[in-house]
DNA sequence: ACATTGACCTGAGAGC
DNA sequence: TGCTCTCAGGTCAATG
């Protein structure tokens, strides 16, 4: 679950906690999560540096720790940052921990382990070896390459926006909630959506991916015209009374409602 | 080249 | 109660 606007929010989270700590030991928890390091290298790399300053491009985190060496957090469905006093250790699923030297720390926690913790010299040159698209909100990322890039694909709407390759940093949930607000049909061919629909969807789509982080990503703070307090089977679309659908699309469950999505 | 499907991961919740 | 099945959704490999 954790999407563009749930990692912008871990990323407000490590600013806030863990900026400019030096880390002085570090645990290595599960090793089948390590992608392209191996716990040493992880150890080696990190002890005794100060984290001094992050990133994000997408769905991935990126640690400062020197000129050279960043640390690359990816969340999978289940992953999650917490900063901790010692001893008050109540995560169940650490995958790493970051033992400071103010006796705090920080846990990358992932239940399903379908993240990754990587390291990188350089964050861009790990975006484009991953072939990542833009990041979603990033402001160069303009109304006309994504137009471009709808008129390019001949499938559904829904999996152009979670094509991470095309654009980084939506995921299902926001997929499904990008569509409710602007009123498109999750199945609709990206290709048949023509300008002005294309322009009214882009600014749809920067308008969510922000409100979401503005509403620290809790359910319980969104407008009551968004989907995600709604979706579930059988809820009342807040938009026009009709009933929420639920239907596989690409693969991946959707929710929208046919009242007003065409 | 592009689109879709299935596998992987693990635990919560449904259903028998 | 307790077991098994299904589902969640991130990516990537395999298939259409």
């Amino acid at each position: 679950m954790p999407e563009l606007p749930d990692v912008e929010v871990f990323k407000k989270y490590l600013d806030a906690t863990s900026l400019y700590q030096t880390i002085a030991e570090v645990e290595t928890k599960s090793r089948d999560m390590l992608g392209n390091v191996t716990p040493q290298a992880l150890r080696q790399s990190l002890t005794d540096h100060e984290i001094e300053g992050s990133k994000r491009h997408g769905k991935f985190l990126f640690l400062r720790i020197d000129d050279e060496v960043w640390l690359v957090l990816h969340f999978g469905m289940t992953g999650f940052l917490k900063y901790f006093k010692n001893g008050n250790d109540s995560s169940e699923h650490v995958r790493l921990l970051l033992k400071f030297s103010n006796g705090y720390r920080l846990a990358y926690d992932c239940k399903r382990k379908l993240g990754a913790i990587e390291l990188t010299k350089d964050p861009q040159k790990f975006v484009e070896d991953k072939g990542l698209g833009p990041d979603a909100l990033q402001s160069e990322f303009d109304v006309e390459t994504f137009g471009r890039i709808l008129e390019g694909r001949r499938g559904r709407i829904k999996s152009t926006l979670m094509n991470q390759q095309l654009m980084a940093g939506i995921g299902n949930v926001y997929s499904d909630e990008i569509l409710f607000h602007v009123g498109i049909h999750p199945e609709a061919k990206a290709r048949a959506i023509k300008e002005p629909m294309q322009e009214r969807l882009f600014h749809g789509m920067k308008e969510v991916l922000q409100t979401a982080i503005e509403c620290k990503v809790d359910p319980r703070n969104f407008p009551d015209d968004y989907l995600l307090p709604h979706r579930q089977p059988d809820a009342i679309c807040p938009k026009c009374g009709a009933k929420i659908q639920k239907k596989t699309v690409s693969g991946r469950s959707a929710y929208f409602c046919a009242g007003h999505q065409k």
